[in-house]
DNA sequence: GTGCCTATGTGTGTCGCCGTACAGAACCAC
DNA sequence: GTGGTTCTGTACGGCGACACACATAGGCAC
């Protein structure tokens, strides 16, 4: 349905001025982006940048054993990879997609240049840089603290607060790469979260039953990074009203807002 | 001894044209950090920005039972802290001095404003941004996999890289506060770590013994970390060497090089 | 329906770190 | 030197996650 199809489902595009937009609009490409789909490999060039509309990109860090964990999660609302906009040529992190979707995808040298002209343009980008150092912050205080239940649940709000619906296609074994812990312990504490009512498990499908209940199950690091990215959102709309557009429109029109 | 007092002491600062450097001078205020210093707070307004010269400025992050985690350390290598020119007007972390000295401080609104003109500074403080994300993710995957024997190891290392010496000034107590553990934890890692001859212990120090042990000991990780801020190292010097000065003159003068 | 593959559930022993408690040792002020 | 304070060393029970092993069950191809 190609009406729904606009590079606008990506709320930092859609929060751009209209001459940014226009100007930019020629430069995008529409690509599928299968789940499991490497975007960059630790060490090798980083040629595109990813403007996700309906996918979900996660930055993975694999160890030299071959030890996975995430490091951040990347949705509509943002891009994939700042690294490329700050640092070197290569990316430091890997890059998978973790929800099968689409991107708007865009060569990097081009988005580089207009990151260096650009005021509007890099104000939105530093500000999502922003909550997406925070995020990792946060993830790196989970690591340290949090038992595995309260990592899962936050995992779970993180990626559905990106997607529409409310159930994930994921299996344990996936759930397990992405935080860094087995299988069994995916296993254990699902079952944990389904006693208390917060989630519904099928074999490879873990939906929400009762938000209110997961989120209080994640505890106060999914409410921190939450609310990075609630300041965000509202960076994103006023950026649109400043340049004269209504946001309801934008929003109500292409987005599931969070929550 | 005013003559060894300058802001170039900074390597960022030191890395600045003339012209940028001449222009940001007089905004530059010199301060002294006590240890234990809290330079910004949680939710609280930053109205400086933090060049050190001889201190060390540690990013820790506070749950709401009061532990603590280290999600960064900067040196004279950068600045305190980035996401003022990112985000919002508050800061998301709290930051301490870590290690008793100098650094120059300038007003944020003033750096603000140098960072939206001025192409060079800008890319200078991107890098380093990159650099601090690097190290922050590493934090989040060391505090998954690593034992607290390696995250010693690699605390250690990074602190002592942005000291000259080979003496740190911390009690076991203050290291576990950095790391998010007991400070009983610490006592027996260290143990360890002098058990292979890598490191010495005084009451209230810690000192390097041999550093490639130690080295051996902290792993992949701090190797990471290390690359990334030799790359940013690297790019202050065509920096420097790009806007026409010796970077030798600079480096060998008025720094002890990392490593 | 049958068979097969993959996903999920469960159990056991081990390990690293925590919480707590307490003893000894280094250093400082006097 | 003496006393007091702070720092360091050691011990023990408990818990969460790991590694490994194996049993069961859901779903797809035929």
């Amino acid at each position: 349905m190609p009406p729904s199809q606009s590079p606008k489902q990506n709320r930092m595009l859609a929060a751009l001025s209209l001459a940014d937009y226009t100007h930019l609009l020629p430069l995008l490409e529409l690509v599928t982006m299968p789940a499991g789909y490497v975007i960059y490999e630790i060490g090798l060039p980083i040629r595109y940048l990813y403007f996700p509309t309906t996918c979900i990109v996660t930055r993975l860090y694999e160890t030299e054993n071959g030890a996975c964990t995430q490091i951040g999660i990347i949705g509509n609302e943002g891009f994939a990879d700042i690294s490329a906009l700050f640092g070197g040529e290569n990316s430091h992190a890997r890059l998978v997609v973790q929800n099968t979707g689409e991107a708007y995808r865009i060569k990097a040298s081009l988005l580089k240049n207009e990151f260096e002209k650009g005021v509007e343009l890099r104000h939105l980008l530093l500000r999502f840089a922003h909550a997406l150092m925070v995020q990792t912050e946060q993830i790196a205080v989970s690591n340290r603290y949090h038992t595995v239940d309260q990592q899962l649940a936050c995992f779970l709000l993180m990626s559905l607060d990106r997607l529409s619906g409310d159930e994930l296609h994921i299996t344990h074994e996936q759930a397990g790469i992405m935080l860094g812990v087995r299988r069994e312990s995916i296993t254990v504490a699902a079952n944990k979260l389904q006693m208390t009512g917060a989630i519904h498990c099928r074999r490879g499908h873990i939906a929400i039953a009762d938000r209110q209940q997961l989120e209080a199950s994640a505890g106060e690091n999914y409410q921190i990074v939450k609310e990075e990215y609630e300041l965000l959102q509202e960076t994103y709309v006023s950026s649109a009203t400043r340049f004269g557009r209504s946001p309801e429109k934008q929003f109500k029109r292409f987005f599931q807002p969070i929550e």
